[in-house]
DNA sequence: CAGCTGACTTGGG
DNA sequence: GCCCAAGCCAGCT
């Protein structure tokens, strides 16, 4: 597997308790700024052989976005059990909970 | 080997 | 703020 697919295992499951990153976030500090799909992709076949916490992973706008509803449900819990502060539709505060890191797109 | 896919992101209307 | 379209790239068929 490439390098870019360890990092994201790695820096998945790096994430403190209690706080989240974006696919895209994590894709960057993994090297690849554009790779945010793969981290879906690596999330859904590592999840299962690795244990990573694939649930403290959102996307941009701070909300779940599984279609599974199976695991869209158990996301939610597992993150309020973290003592993340859900809204109804899975949303949550990506101000307060998302991890900072050298994360920034320069895009302008 | 070639093509499709996806738990995404960003920009424009 | 919501909807649509294009770009992205590693993994899988």
């Amino acid at each position: 597997m490439e390098a870019f697919t360890q990092r994201v295992i790695e820096i998945v499951g790096s994430i403190p308790e209690g706080r989240v990153m974006t696919y895209g976030q994590v894709a960057r500090n993994a090297g690849s700024p554009r790779a945010a799909r793969q981290v879906v992709r690596i999330l859904h076949s590592m999840s299962k052989k690795y244990k990573l916490p694939w649930h403290r992973v959102v996307n941009a706008k701070g909300e779940i976005s599984i279609q599974d509803d199976a695991s869209y449900e158990m996301q939610i819990l597992l993150l309020q059990t973290e003592g993340i502060e859900m809204a109804e539709r899975g949303q949550l505060d990506l101000i307060r909970y998302q991890v900072k890191a050298q994360d920034r797109a320069p895009k302008t």
